[in-house]
DNA sequence: AGACGGCCAACTGTACACAATTTTGAGCAA
DNA sequence: TTGCTCAAAATTGTGTACAGTTGGCCGTCT
């Protein structure tokens, strides 16, 4: 599973979470072997793999769709979200280095300096989006599970399918988002596990795209 | 991805639950071709998605190999569906409907059963077995989360690969835990979502496998 | 017109052949 | 014996050909 086979990966994970193929649209294999430039053989592997992480569907004779997620779905996605990231972080208040805080540090300060910096919106949204990445990837890897880490990735990148601008977050939830994330190291360092979960759970409770959020949602029911 | 290719994922899958491929074995394409009966095409297919659900290790170039896993990572594991278990149930309790709980209440039913038929250890473990992965499954189900469901039952799964004979519950710890699935199911009923997580929580902990738990645990941090 | 049925094109599923890489082990030197 | 080198064998990675399935198009019959 080597050159060819990773690079098919890549490159279409990459067409999916561009956009350039849009969810439910049908994922050919012959097409993608020639965009990527590599035979079918390896584009099917890579197409299997993705299936497993839920970014596609595949139906039996059928072909592979770009994965539709509905609103209920995302929700759904985004509370056990903040379950698994929830566990982690308790366990990172327990387990974490110092080294861990820092590096949180760093990504809070990188979002801080973009707001500063006044970019136009994708820009922004993009720098944001790696930023904060960053830091919940850094908050799963101080948890030391490694399980859990795979689980909440693959759990953070499926919105993203759908996720386009017209819910892109504005400069003031960026701000506050930011201030949590403040608030979680503090729990970090402070290595307190109950109050790090429950912000962490908060945090990204309030972090659900807003525009699908208009008719009545189930309860959270998380404690 | 018809006849040959899910005869393939079923057999393979079922070679290593059997246990007739054991941890850490390498799993040789050519090899399960034959034994199976179809091309090495479906058998990579199958070891891909194994792969994805983490019953197998694929090394590049080298070959795949039966999950090995240490006592910290079944721990972890069994941790981890405490979370989302536990989680599922608050749903259950929320969104289940009056059929779910007759179904949990059978398989409640069916192990008693089994503990008054006094049967030799393995078919006694084997028909536990069954109908306490039902029961999970049901409430799984009843959450209502499609997700959720499929995260849970990959987890679920995961150490039957490493569980041999060692380790299986004597007829004392089936009595207990099922005396807890009717507590579960009290709960349920009284649509406790609290109260419902935190037994599921405890039952599922309780659950762990026993001869693995001689070192200390690593606090579980589930509150 | 509408429904039925069969043919054709497009695509997925499977097998196999060849290329690339790793592992094995025989031969040899220290 | 131990360690090293190198070539053969075994095994995985990739490409391609062919078989099987699906869905649409078009003609025919009612």
């Amino acid at each position: 599973m080597s050159r060819a086979s990773s690079l098919a990966y890549d490159s279409v994970r990459q067409f999916i979470l561009d956009g350039r193929f849009l969810p439910g649209e049908r994922l050919v294999e012959e097409d993608l072997a020639q965009r990527v430039g590599v035979s079918r053989t390896s584009i099917r592997d890579s197409l299997r793999r993705l299936a497993g992480e839920g970014l596609v569907r595949t139906e039996a004779n059928r072909g592979t769709f770009v994965a539709e997620m509905s609103s209920a779905e995302i929700d759904e996605i985004f509370q056990l979200r903040a379950v698994l990231e929830g566990h982690a972080t308790a366990l990172a208040a327990l387990n974490g280095k110092e080294e861990h805080w820092g590096q949180l540090e760093q990504k809070a300060d990188e979002i801080d300096a973009l707001l500063d910096q006044d970019l136009d919106p994708k820009a922004f949204f993009l720098g944001f989006q790696a930023s904060n990445t960053a830091f919940h990837a850094i908050l799963l890897q101080a948890s030391g599970s490694v399980r859990l880490q795979s689980l909440a990735k693959s759990l953070i990148e499926l919105p993203l399918v759908t996720m386009k601008q017209h819910n892109w977050p504005g400069e003031v939830k960026v701000r506050r988002s930011n201030e949590q994330h403040r608030e979680i190291i503090a729990a970090l360092r402070a290595r307190d596990p109950l109050l790090a979960r429950l912000q962490v759970q908060s945090h990204i409770i309030h972090a659900r795209p807003k525009a699908m959020t208009e008719q009545p949602l189930a309860p959270v029911a998380l404690l």
